[in-house]
DNA sequence: CCATACGTAC
């Protein structure tokens, strides 16, 4: 008699046969035959898999979920639809695990559609949905951003008593709306849970504060902090950590070090998460100098720096534009013998394209086919933009065909950088050309999208046809933002069409838009660049009026027009300050 | 008895 087992070890898959010697079932007894699988090899996984199809008897339904899930993990997925395909030629006996698995495999392609076809094949077989099946779905039409689906589905699923949802679906739910945007729903559901049978667990409860963190909305997060609290629901790391992140992006310091303690009181120790979390808000505040600090701290505390943690410095040291230092960073996470991710990667070329050292970015992309890793979408949108930075076209466009060889869709993104570089460069034909191609689906295109249109027609001289464009926006039912309107009257003022940017300004105010420090610096400028003082002083009051001050262009613009004529500063007494730095 | 869905950092 032989059975066989599947163990995942260190991603290393094994199939073996075991014998035993009498009937009672022991592990112990002595190994007939074993096959050690390295998945990393596509190949292998099949062979397991063919070896497991002709066994007899075969090999249990778990064991066939477990290799799923391993080939899951590994992405193979078209492999596991092919798995799947054959066991269902083969009649060989699934259940709601297997079929689970199989949702999740398409909702990991962002195939969510193909998922949805495969619950006939649970009535078929008179395998019950249960919630499991439910929040895989949900979670694939989140990945594909189709928000208003998932929550109809969602309400249909109670509404119809299809399933109850567990706090688990809730908070699947909750985390789709939260990492949408959409704090108030995610906020409101925490608030249906509390009214309903299925009470709120501390996941829920963690991703309605991570959500009122990320949306700057500290006092918020920590009420509910103190509600856990006061219902017995005790806050653990990770509740911390995310209050933690929301204060160090915030630059309340104080605050952070009296979590801190909170939490070591609690007898919770701060983890290499929250470390990293602590050591990002530092290099965003430009504390980086305080890093070292941290960072002696936590190994003493027993908890080692990873691959992240080297990855926050780095971005920390390329932000402050101390490459060589972000540089050194990487040869330490080398000698450490911690594996860079594609990510340590995008770090360091994003470092050099910034600085216009784009021979060396592109050095380092080639590096990173012969470490093993592959770049990604991200990548390559940081080395476009590098190459359009420095007027490379001709590279870049090549770059991009080579982008959409190795099989990488372009997003949005990767677009929006080809267009930018474009209109950059005076190639107002290519980029509208592009433009049209993409409008003619209109998910391709955002807000942004239009911004970028808008501000390249102005900068082209183009101001009519981005007036149109501009026009024509509400129609599409997207509402210009306070940049949109800024790019347009950027553009008016560039023209020297200063009662058009005037109108702009006050169009902006009927529909809802304030105007910002951007809006009030670019009229201010274009009144200055046109020497119309008296029109630049009553927008300059208006502007320090509303608590905006001047950019350091607008500044300079000021000493120049003073310099050419001191009568200037006789018509702005209160800001003799403002202008003697 | 073993296998699937959920939360924090770049």
């Amino acid at each position: 008699m032989s059975k066989i087992s599947l163990r995942k070890c260190n991603g290393i898959l094994s199939l073996s046969s075991y014998s035993y010697s009498s009937s009672s079932y022991s592990r112990s007894s002595k190994v007939k035959g074993s096959v050690v699988l390295n998945f990393e090899c596509l190949d292998d996984a099949v062979t397991l898999f063919h070896q497991m199809v002709t066994m007899k008897p075969l090999p249990s339904v778990v064991d066939f979920s477990k290799l799923f899930n391993t080939m899951i993990s590994m992405k193979h997925y078209w492999t596991v639809v092919s798995f799947f395909r054959q066991m269902w030629k083969l009649r060989i006996t699934i259940n709601g695990f297997i079929l689970n698995s199989v949702i999740n495999n398409y909702c990991l392609m962002h195939r969510a559609d193909f998922g949805f076809s495969v619950l006939p094949i649970y009535l078929k077989n008179g395998i019950p949905f249960n919630t499991v099946t439910f929040s895989t779905l949900l979670r694939g039409i989140f990945s594909e951003n189709k928000v208003k689906d998932a929550v109809e589905l969602f309400k249909k699923l109670v509404r119809e008593k299809i399933c109850e949802p567990d706090e688990i679906m809730y908070a699947t739910v909750m985390n789709g709306l939260s990492k949408r945007g959409h704090t108030q729903k995610t906020l409101s559901l925490l608030r249906l849970m509390e009214q309903g049978n299925t009470k709120p667990k501390i996941i829920n409860y963690n991703i309605v504060i991570d959500s009122l963190c990320k949306a700057r909305n500290l006092d918020a997060a920590i009420n509910i902090l103190n509600e856990m609290k006061q219902k017995d629901i005790p806050p653990n790391i990770v509740t911390y950590s995310s209050i933690i992140d929301g204060l160090c992006k915030l630059g309340q310091w104080e605050k952070v070090k009296t979590l801190f303690s909170e939490m070591v009181n609690l007898n919770m120790y701060p983890d290499v998460h929250t470390f990293n979390i602590l050591i990002d808000g530092l290099c965003k505040d430009g504390k980086v100098e305080d890093v070292e600090e941290v960072m002696k701290h936590m190994v003493e505390k027993g908890v080692e720096p990873n691959v992240i943690t080297y990855n926050v410095i780095m971005d920390g040291y390329c932000l402050r534009g101390q490459l060589d230092r972000a540089r050194r960073i990487f040869d330490i996470l080398i000698d450490k013998g911690i594996e860079p991710d594609i990510i340590s990667y995008n770090i360091l070329i994003n470092g050099y394209c910034k600085k216009k050292k784009v021979d060396e970015a592109i050095q380092l992309f080639g590096e990173i086919s012969q470490k093993g890793s592959k770049p990604n979408i991200v990548t390559y949108n940081t080395i476009l933009r590098g190459l359009f930075g420095v007027g490379r076209i001709g590279v870049a466009k090549q770059v991009f065909v080579e982008m959409v060889s190795t099989g990488l869709v372009p997003n949005l993104s990767i677009y929006h950088t080809l267009l930018d570089g474009y209109f950059k460069y005076g190639l107002v034909e290519e980029a509208m050309s592009l433009f049209n191609k993409l409008e003619r689906k209109t998910e391709n295109i955002d807000i942004t999208s239009y911004h970028i249109i808008i501000n390249g027609l102005c900068k082209n001289g183009e101001l009519d046809k981005a007036h149109a464009i501009f026009q024509k926006l509400s129609s599409m039912g997207l509402l210009p933002d306070v940049r949109t309107y800024n790019t347009m009257i950027t553009g008016f003022c560039l023209q020297g069409l200063l009662d058009e940017a005037k109108d702009m300004l006050r169009k902006m105010e009927g529909n809802n838009c304030l105007p910002n420090n951007v809006t009030y610096n670019v009229i201010v400028q274009g009144y200055l660049r046109c020497r119309k003082i008296n029109e630049m002083v009553t927008f300059m009051k208006e502007m320090t009026g509303r608590g905006f001050s001047f950019d350091a262009t607008t500044a300079e613009l000021l000493v120049n027009a003073i310099s050419e004529n001191p009568c200037v500063v006789d018509m702005l007494p209160e800001l003799h300050a403002e202008i003697k730095k």
